[in-house]
DNA sequence: CGTTGCCGAGACCGCTAGTCTCGTCAAGGG
DNA sequence: CCCTTGACGAGACTAGCGGTCTCGGCAACG
């Protein structure tokens, strides 16, 4: 049995910050344009002025980097507002993920990131708990919401979790229709079975 | 100008229609449990017994082969039932998409599809009409139910049809909820802004 | 000042989509 | 009947990818 905790300090050179700084800055900057530029573990690497083994040296594969680059500028914790009002609180919660989404560099980089998920399981694990927080403070509001009796007592919330964040990525995903303000309103009084015009 | 209707009829020998169907049948086949073995052109190739440059002969590529053996067995028209009532006919497209999505091997094969897709741009454009004509059909059902006075004037038809397709392939994709005939009754109701209990 | 371990660089491996080139084989037309 | 045409199976080949391995150099400690 050896001891747990730092048997041998450290010796030798210690990690290079800026080396690791270079490599996500890099990698969300790619991640961002990939119109043209495909993001290979090369173009990452080259574009940080770095070794391709420094890179591996500290994250398992190339999925993990960029995921890394995009938590670097996301926020980590997902608030769940709470006004006393359902409606209030989602309407907030939809047109903050809305406009989060559209923000540069992480929008698109959030977007190639999960395109590269749907061929690398790995990527997609660790995707994994970066959505389910979010699904999670969604799933929050409209449970409080519940509780105070804004919604059925046998509703199914997470049909209703589904139902925003299945047309959140479709629409993200595919682009073919617009995630604006007007539409994040009009959505979440449709999630609660309000009236919802087109023109409030 | 030469004449575009046959100016030389045919020489030399024929396209052999079995190695097209032995192709089809054996894309198809690993597509639908693409869980061990990848899907790749070598394999394509070798289990239907056939060289790669007959499947390059007639396919642009390994993406335009595997759409073409989806919809070999997909049912090509998609129906917009029409029986008077929006509720019923809306639980019924629904109904059938989970349905159809579940069947073996062409559930299966989409989901590994649309993955493939979503790193090869031109099969993700094979794929949008297969997905277009099956929104088209929501959306005509939707519509005549709006005519009919059974929809706000107003309603955004396209945030309903985004609604329930962006539910379907979120859970149809990522697979942590059922979708399964309760569900589809409980969505179909909860776009119309039903009540929608848990047991009806 | 020597050991340790990170550094950049790039050769290398295995795998993939797609191309090219064989010799072969079938379906006509003369 | 045989010759031209073009599809056929087989497989070598190229280019690009993620990831590994090895190298000489360099920085931080004891």
């Amino acid at each position: 049995m050896h001891d747990t905790s730092e048997p041998r300090p450290h010796t030798g050179r210690r990690r290079n910050e800026a080396a690791r700084r270079a490599i996500l800055d890099a990698g969300l900057g790619l991640l961002a344009d990939a119109d043209g530029a495909p993001v290979t573990v090369e173009t990452i690497a080259r574009a940080a002025g770095v070794g391709k083994q420094t890179l591996y040296r500290w994250w398992p594969s190339k999925g993990a980097v960029l995921l890394d680059a995009l938590l670097d500028r996301a926020a980590q914790d997902v608030p769940a507002p709470d006004t006393g009002s359902l409606q209030e609180d989602l309407r907030a919660v939809v047109t903050a993920t809305f406009e989060s989404a559209q923000r540069s560099p992480s929008g698109p980089a959030l977007r190639t990131l999960v395109r590269e998920a749907a061929r690398d399981p790995r990527l997609a694990e660790l995707l994994r708990t970066f959505t389910e927080s979010r699904r999670a403070a969604v799933r929050t509001v409209l449970e409080r919401g519940r509780e105070r009796g804004e919604l059925p007592a046998d509703q199914d919330v997470d049909l209703l979790v589904d139902q925003f964040y299945g047309l959140f990525w479709y629409r993200f995903l595919l682009g073919h229709a617009p995630l604006d303000r007007p539409t994040a309103l009009r959505l979440a009084d449709s999630l609660l079975g309000q009236a919802s015009p087109e023109r409030p």
